[in-house]
DNA sequence: TTGCAAATCTGAAACGTTACAAATATGGTA
DNA sequence: TACCATATTTGTAACGTTTCAGATTTGCAA
């Protein structure tokens, strides 16, 4: 490998005829470095396209510029992952932040995941998902104060930087509007029990169920991130043997799997059966036949986060980094 | 932030009352370090969880034990992202390597962002997708003579590592079949023109469309990448005024609007129209009416990516390096 | 002219690691 | 016992940056 040796600092002295230290006063703009000399080195800077050495920054100050974000690889929802990092390389751009993904496979511990990160000081903060009322992940980011944010809520009596999705609004709309179409026996495909907003989920449904005076079903073995066959069955299960006439669907995968559910059984979608799905590509408007659908939008909640953290670092105040985003209703009519 | 202090070789060297440079080389197992020694040292670092600095190494040795993966954050996939990430994180499993997430918008010169690595050495090695056939990124990568690995092929002299899908099987196999179910014009879906693949597509189709004498369209103003609103509209006008009754797709996006133009038409997906898809999720399994498709495992191509690049990284020649993958057909029956 | 504060600039040390040359210990042979 | 080769360990320097304390220069009042 071809290594024409990097500018650095000392290239710069040498080339101005100033020292190391001043240089590097110089470059970012410390005001007792004489004005003249600001400019001169800043431009010889540009000129022979000085940039820091990262490591080197690092080891000095150990600041990392770097964010970490806990990804499960084979997460239910495949598109979420690519959603997220594209918000948050968003909210990234122009910083000198670079974006490291780390894996996080659920049934590895967590734990050692983060611990990891926060022993060996491998980033300066941390995003992560999936977040569970009790999450071991935020105890333990909270416990060293190190600056992180995630998407979802937890139960934790210590406020913490989140981004959350109105999931309770969603469910509560979502069943509401089935409903309100006519139908009489509602099933909630939820997400799975340990995370935080599937009981938002839940919530959000119930209080509609009561509500509208409707009954209701609460398929257990299966969630949105279960085997799409395994909902179809599951689905189809709803619909001959328990009479099911309305499904609320808190992932597209298993909306997805409805819809063949309902095909597969013989009938029609918005027809004989109703379904308000949860929507974060627009692929899923492609959908038919059409279903109504209440828009998450997982790349601004990945700004979001990302936008969030980075103020996090800067010592913002966490009740200033508390967001709950609400869903936009893509009903056919 | 609270920091009760890293250990470090000096912690390890006090602790066992050796030279700091004898704990590194103990660690690493020098041969030239006593039996008893290197055991006694590696039995402390466990104790007390030592771990090396990156930043310190890094700066050391000049390896930064970082791949960086270039993406594309608005892909039409939105899937291929993660199933890749999935992939490369799957390799990168028991290395010391990170992965970097490098937002790469096609707008914006890739130049930039692959000279910025070459540089300022950001990484060991990179990672890239959506290859074109002379591509910037491969050249400047091997006139710096830099580690890399890309998905798709390029047709420059120098050969390079590389993981591609066997895309002219793909699209053969695809109008071969809808060609023997009856289908008398056939229309391809492909990738947009730059990429290479979209090449291989091409071949592969015009292919099995000259042996087996149907007629063909090739609609120009649309591709894979389009809003999936165009393709359909696309796919209504093609059905409509070309009498296309097949339809090749070289994504799933693409494919969700073909069928909801042939239902948009009043037609029956493989009844009247005749579909052949290319699938990269499990999900796809589910549409309703369900289609033939041919898998592409991108999670594997991920693995596979990584995996060649870390053997790049060691040195291994390039012409051990070159994968190309066959697709997995799923037909009804 | 002298003195002194303010304005600029500089040198040395440190972050944690590895490479290199050199030092010490060990064992065996003359 | 003296000596040398081998085995093992050590000290120093360097990677590129920032921090700290200190050095130099400048301008101006006395």
């Amino acid at each position: 490998m071809k290594r024409e040796p990097k500018p650095t600092l000392k290239t710069l002295a040498l080339e101005t005829g100033l020292a190391v230290t001043t240089v590097s006063r110089a470059l970012k703009g410390a005001p007792e470095i004489a004005k003249g000399t600001r400019d001169r080195v800043q431009r010889a800077a540009k000129a022979i396209g000085y940039v820091p050495d990262r490591a080197a920054q690092r080891l000095r100050t150990g600041r990392t510029n770097v964010i970490s974000f806990l990804l499960e690889p084979h997460d239910e929802m495949l598109s979420f992952g690519t959603m997220m990092i594209a918000g948050i390389m968003e909210s990234l751009e122009n910083t000198s932040f670079h974006l490291v993904v780390t894996p996080q496979f659920e049934k590895s511990d967590p734990l050692g995941t983060v611990d990891n990160i926060i022993r060996n000081r491998l980033a300066d903060g941390v995003i992560f998902c999936r977040t569970t009322p009790l999450d071991i992940r935020v105890r333990m980011l909270l416990e060293a104060d190190y600056p992180f944010i995630c998407h979802g809520r937890t139960e934790l009596a210590t406020p913490h930087p989140f981004v959350d999705f109105d999931n309770f609004e969603f469910a509560l709309d979502a069943a509401t509007r089935l409903a309100r179409q006519g139908c009489k026996k509602l099933a909630l495909l939820n997400a799975r029990q340990p995370f935080t907003f599937s009981q938002h989920l839940m919530h959000g449904f119930m209080t509609a169920v009561r509500e509208s005076g409707v009954s209701h079903v609460l398929p257990e073995n299966v969630s949105i991130d279960s085997a799409p066959e395994a909902v179809r069955d599951t689905a189809m299960t709803c619909i001959r043997e328990q009479g099911v006439d309305g499904f609320v669907c808190a992932g597209e995968s298993s909306a997805m799997a409805v819809i063949a559910a309902v095909s597969d059984c013989g009938l029609r979608v918005n027809e004989d059966i109703g379904m308000v799905a949860k929507q974060t590509t627009p692929l899923f408007g492609q959908i038919r036949p059409q279903i109504d659908t209440i828009y998450e939008d997982l790349t601004a909640a990945g700004r979001q986060l990302g936008t969030l953290l980075l103020r996090r670092i800067e010592g913002a105040p966490v009740s200033e980094l508390q967001r709950l985003e609400h869903g936009e209703h893509r009903y056919r009519d």
